[in-house]
RNA sequence: GCCGAUAUGGCGGAACUGGUAGACGCACUAGACUCAAAAUCUAGCGAGAAAUCAUGUGGGUUCGAGUCCCACUAUCGGUACCA
């Protein structure tokens, strides 16, 4: 009977004493560099739903390791973030104290699963010599113009207390704690990744993405084309620039919108004759989030501005000024042209309050014409420009380019291209996070800490609330926080926002590379020998946070020479969740957590292993099942007992050749591709057919082991030795198939008459078709079938299928 | 609303470029072993008496459709007035 328990932990003691799935650092050796998304490590330890990523990619990464890669598979822990720093606040224990104890703790749970990690280069993004290099990063950013600080409406959480980005707020609440999220005026330490949106699509062309992944991101950075226009303001020498995507409809823009925050109120208000009225819609407007103004307002709300008009630049008319919520301050210029014709929103806006709807684009398809309009005509491949001076008649297409043109020629405006992507609000007002290595200093502003003096190392206090304002808690450290210019000398000001916990995972795949280096960042030989990453594997909720970061990081550290590829990650796949039994999300509340501390105490880390590759496709969604799991632990038992039917053999047994190589096949592309439940298949129809036949001889044993091996790799390792081999099975050559061989000789050939299945008949492969023809229709069956009818056809797909069409 | 994914036995799921639907596993049934049970082993296992019918629904293309086309429905995920 196999004693998983002994058996795994001697091997896990080995390979932990020997070093054996250390990188090595000879840097001539063909490298594979393959990554998961290093864990938080939260109180609740491990989930199962990590070991389904981090075996996926250890199942490559052993077989890279067969195919005589150096292959670098690395662990470490992003450590910083809120959890830890809110358990502090209630429990009055240090979120550095608790960090250890959980990384301690994760630790242990990872090396009982038998990843081939290398432990030698584990990383831990709160340990000051590593946060270091964040601090450095940061600061190459402030020096290139990228990092600033900005006075901005940001979300603000009411739970946390902090600025979150607008990424961070989940359905109008907060994606951590789940309070509400309000606007708030706060000045924030800011990244510009927009200024990298064009270069973050442009580049996803050169990698092997996912495509939905390219897709996500894509659309996350929504890139559009359009132009900026200026609108005269009557009786002033001011303008409101608006931004549209349809310069084409300029004529029948009837009115304009602003939003409430909208810095043109504030301007002109003497010339406002409502300004009580609209400084109570702006304040109401400023107490709803970005989502509550989108989910409130199916109805619009708005209020004009009197007193002040605009004049449209093409037709001349004077037009009414609005302002409104659903025109948001962070997309565009702020405010729009309102073509109600021709934008379903514009449209909605105008027929409740009865404003002016031009018709300017009529349909090639459909009479818009002669009707009143039900809902906005938006339609740009049918479209034709009618009622639009030099544009009418002109095709939609053409009517925008030439609508531009006429703009830029008249100096109204210009092309422009925008981006829904925002910048990165990169402060947080809390205490576990890296500090922000800036120094304010009231001569020569905002000056960056000497990198000679990082890192600069987070103050152990004791009292970690935020501050009543939503300050940080560090601004209650007044020795901390007093120190003097670098630049002149003077007192000054520490900064005391930290960064967020996106920060210390923009760039670990970096760090791996070189992870004890105190000189550099990471050595320039070790950047070019590692990079890229070969190969990624993460969550798709980390496509559009995490992923875009880290690849705007990556960029700007290209374009200052510090690494050598214009990208991270050369290929990046994604894994399905895992739910609960009963198919919903596990979570304590519903009491349907699985613990895989309990799973490998009673099956085992490789049957953990199997049963995680095997309950489905890998990328997506699968319940939990405990009697699933059994069966797999139940299939490694049976590989243990063909120890007793074992017998002699160099070569494969005539009987079992086929099936060999098709199996070395079959695994090894379903690994390439992911389909590992496939190969878990794969091998229990082989067990199946060794132990139907009471024999499976030596070279085939150690042909299955050895394909087995990536998936579980401690009974394989066992039952190498047993064998009789001394060294490690994790740098066995991987084995190789002839593909003649997976090819079969005899075909049960099936027989179709009228499409449906009537019998079969055994031919050799690629016999002549006459032969086979001759063998069809002497078939018994088949005779009954075909007595007595027409055969108007017969089809003959060589090796596959015999159709006979009959009437 | 929009974008994306998914839909196959009691359950998780297989099925190459259109070519024997249900591989493999679970559950279940029967038998062997056992005083008995568990474990293990062996066999069976979509429905139907059969003809046949079956891959979410309704059409279509084809000698042949889970796979391709059209129109729907349901579930899950993403997103939220982006001008």
């Amino acid at each position: 009977m196999y004693n998983f328990k002994e058996v795994e932990q001697k091997w896990q003691k080995k390979w932990e004493e020997e070093g054996t799935f250390n990188a090595k650092n000879d840097y001539t050796l063909p490298k594979w560099y393959g990554l998961i998304e290093f864990p938080y490590p939260s109180g609740q330890g491990l989930h199962v739903g990590h070991p389904r990523s981090y075996t996926a990619l250890d199942i490559v990464a052993r077989k890279r390791r067969m195919q005589g890669y150096n292959v670098l598979y690395p662990i470490g822990f992003d450590a910083f973030g809120l959890p830890a720093e809110n358990y502090a606040i209630k429990n009055h224990i240090h979120p550095k104290i608790t960090t250890e104890q959980n990384v301690a703790h994760f630790k242990q749970q990872l090396k009982s699963l038998g990843f081939s990690f290398d432990w030698s280069r584990e990383i831990n993004t709160t340990d000051p010599d590593y946060y270091k290099w964040t601090q450095w990063i940061f600061i190459q950013l402030f020096k290139k113009g990228l990092a600033y600080k900005a006075t901005m409406p940001i979300n603000f959480c009411t739970g946390c207390k902090v600025g979150l980005a607008n990424e961070e707020v989940v359905n109008g609440v907060c994606e951590r704690c789940g309070s509400p999220v309000v606007q708030k005026e706060k000045s924030q330490w800011m990244l510009k990744i927009t200024e990298y949106a064009q270069r973050l699509i442009d580049d996803l062309d050169d990698v092997d993405f996912l495509d939905k992944i390219k897709a996500q991101q894509k659309n996350w950075i929504g890139r559009s084309e359009g132009a900026e226009v200026n609108f005269k303001i009557k009786d002033t020498d001011d303008s409101l620039l608006i931004y549209t995507t349809r310069p084409d409809t300029i004529f029948g823009a009837t009115y304009m919108v602003i939003s409430p925050e909208h810095p043109f109120i504030e301007k002109h208000k003497d010339m406002i004759q409502n300004l009580s009225e609209v400084k109570e819609y702006q304040e109401k407007a400023a107490m709803k989030s970005d989502f509550e103004r989108a989910e409130l307002n199916k109805e619009k709300t708005g209020i004009e501005i009197k007193g002040i008009k605009a004049i449209n630049p093409l037709t001349n008319e004077e037009i009414s000024i609005w302002i409104s919520d659903y025109v948001l301050i962070t997309y565009g210029t702020g405010a729009i042209m309102a073509v109600p014709a021709h934008d379903q929103r514009d449209f909605e806006f105008a027929k409740k309050f009865k404003l002016p709807i031009k018709l300017v684009i009529k349909s090639k398809t459909e009479d818009i014409e002669n009707k009143e309009l039900e809902e906005a005509f938006t339609g740009v491949e049918d479209g034709v420009s009618v009622n639009s001076g030099f544009l009418t008649g002109l095709d939609s297409k053409d009517a925008i380019n030439k609508a531009i043109e006429y703009i830029e020629e008249n100096n109204l405006g210009k092309r422009k291209v925008n981006y829904k992507l925002r910048d990165w609000v990169f402060s947080r007002q809390r205490y576990w996070g890296e500090p922000i290595p800036m120094v304010y200093c009231e001569d020569c502003g905002w000056v960056p800490v000497p990198e000679e003096e990082l890192p600069l190392k987070l103050p152990e206090i004791q009292d970690y609330e935020p501050g009543e304002n939503g300050e940080s808690p560090l601004a209650k450290q007044t020795d901390w926080i007093n120190t003097s210019c670098p630049h002149c000398g003077k007192p000054a000001k520490r900064e005391t926002d930290t960064m967020p916990q996106w920060a210390g995972s923009s760039w670990y795949y970096l760090r791996y590379m070189d992870p004890h280096n105190d000189k550099e960042f990471v050595s320039k030989e070790a950047l070019e020998y590692w990079s890229p990453v070969d190969w990624y594997n993460g969550g798709m909720e980390h496509t559009t946070l995490h992923l875009l970061y880290s690849r705007f990081w990556h960029k700007f550290l290209y374009d200052i020479g510090k690494v050598p590829t214009k990208e991270p990650y050369q290929k990046r796949t994604s894994h399905g969740m895992i739910l609960g039994e009963n198919g919903e999300k596990m979570s304590k509340s519903k009491g349907n957590v699985i613990n895989p501390d309990d799973i490998v105490r009673e099956f085992g880390a490789d049957s953990f292993r199997v049963y995680e590759m095997f309950m489905g496709p890998f990328d997506q969604t699968a319940p939990w099942s405990m009697e699933s799991i059994r069966g797999c632990s139940k299939f490694l038992d049976r590989v243990w007992s063909l120890q007793d039917i074992l017998v002699d053999g160099d070569e494969y047994s005539k009987e079992f050749e086929n099936m060999m190589h098709k199996a070395i096949k079959k695994v090894g592309n379903d690994i390439e591709e992911m389909k590992y439940n496939t190969s878990v298949s794969t091998f229990m129809t082989m067990v199946n057919e060794f132990s139907k036949a009471k024999k499976i001889n030596k070279k085939e044993f150690e042909t299955f082991i050895q394909l087995l091996n990536p998936f579980a790799p401690h009974m394989t390792e066992e039952l190498w030795e047993r064998l009789g081999h001394t060294d490690s099975l994790a740098y066995q050559p991987w084995p190789e198939y002839d593909e003649a061989k997976t090819i079969d000789d005899l075909i049960d050939l099936p027989i179709q008459v009228n499409g449906k299945l009537r019998a079969n008949v055994e031919i050799q492969k690629d016999e002549d078709k006459e032969s086979v023809k001759e063998k069809v229709h002497q078939n018994e069956k088949i005779k009954t079938y075909i007595e007595g009818k027409e055969i108007v056809k017969e089809i003959y797909v060589p090796n596959r299928i015999y159709n006979i069409v009959v009437k």
